[in-house]
DNA sequence: CCTACCGATCGGTAGG
DNA sequence: CCTACCGATCGGTAGG
């Protein structure tokens, strides 16, 4: 209850400034994370292109790990609620298997920072949040093999491993993000949709 | 030529004493660097597993870094060289990319420690080793985007972007090393062989 | 949100 | 290939 005058009129001024700071953070930390990896990258790098020093970070995180979960965390969040709204869609397997990928490669594709930390520095969280990442990945893993699976079961989809179509399906969709340039001459729907196509229909014509 | 008798002696037993120490260091710092990643794993922890004390390492390799560099150069020489063999064999565009992915799958997951490690942490290098490891993987991409213009050409393959198709087939290919498990249901063989014919072929029946 | 600072880790080297 | 050690970096905290 002893506030200063200057902290009051810093509040006013900035508004919800306590959010906004945080959101700064991470948005910073996401591109050094993404530019250097997170081990190269230090408080004091986030904390300085802020205009920050170090222990203003820890205001707002109790740790450089939770810059870090913070941001993958997000994304996983993100991913899983658009498979679920499609997978329980309309449509036959096949359909809504494309509509999946196409939505996925977008998604990527169009938050390039932070989804390229979170393919490539979730590993470093502690194993307790690795192993929970992991588990909110399968779910929506799980979601398109047994799609897949249906799909298969109906004569509609190619039958081999639910498991690996999965898998490699997705996987074509995720390397989007090591390839695309943003500044090249394809758009994010283009290159998404000619992916899913390419999937779907094969390269054999 | 002041050689110990117990110098020569251990050298006379070891055979290639020297190759064997560095390909040993390659070796355990090769699955160390996986487990943990580069930064994570300390020269001491590589020495420790092996029996040794740091600067030993420092006899074999100039530098930290140039551990990694062994690794994920001795990659990407295996990579291209196989691609180039196959690549300028008989059979038509569309044979020879479904004898390239086959290939490539294969060399990938026969060594998974290895290109875990390339596909992880060579953006760890030094810039100058970084550009020169993009430079050589360019090389490769560009055997098989050409191979598959041909084929778009040619009428035989679906008629995409061939730099699109080209980094979504090899994506699709390279992502295994994330999700394959050698102790799995499935052998190496069966799993390169499936996910080249869902790229073939297409998911939709 | 700042100044000052600590403790630990770690790559690398001297010198043998 | 070892012992001993240095210099620098860095996550985190005290105390305000």
């Amino acid at each position: 209850m002893a506030r200063a005058t200057p902290e009051k009129r810093r509040s006013r001024t900035r508004g919800q400034a306590g959010n906004d700071r945080r959101t700064q953070i991470i948005k910073v930390a996401t591109a050094l994370f993404r530019e250097k990896g997170y081990h190269v990258t230090s408080l004091d790098d986030i904390a300085d292109r802020i205009g920050f020093t170090k222990p203003a970070i820890y205001y707002y995180f109790k740790s450089k790990e939770d810059v870090l979960f913070a941001i993958v965390n997000s994304i996983v969040d993100e991913a899983l609620e658009r498979f679920r709204a499609i997978a329980d869609g309309p449509g036959s397997a096949g359909e809504r298997i494309h509509a999946l990928l196409v939505e996925h490669t977008r998604t990527i594709l169009r938050n390039l920072d932070a989804n390229t930390v979170f393919y490539n520095e979730r590993g470093l969280l502690s194993p307790k949040r690795e192993k929970e990442m992991r588990q909110r990945e399968r779910e929506y893993t799980e979601v398109m093999r047994s799609l897949y699976a249906e799909g298969v079961a109906s004569g509609e989809l190619l039958d081999i491993d639910p498991s690996v179509a999965t898998a490699t399906l997705l996987g074509a969709s995720i390397w989007s993000y090591r390839w695309f340039d943003p500044r090249g001459r394809l758009s994010v729907d283009e290159v998404a949709e000619q992916i899913a196509k390419l999937l779907l229909n094969g390269y054999r014509r």
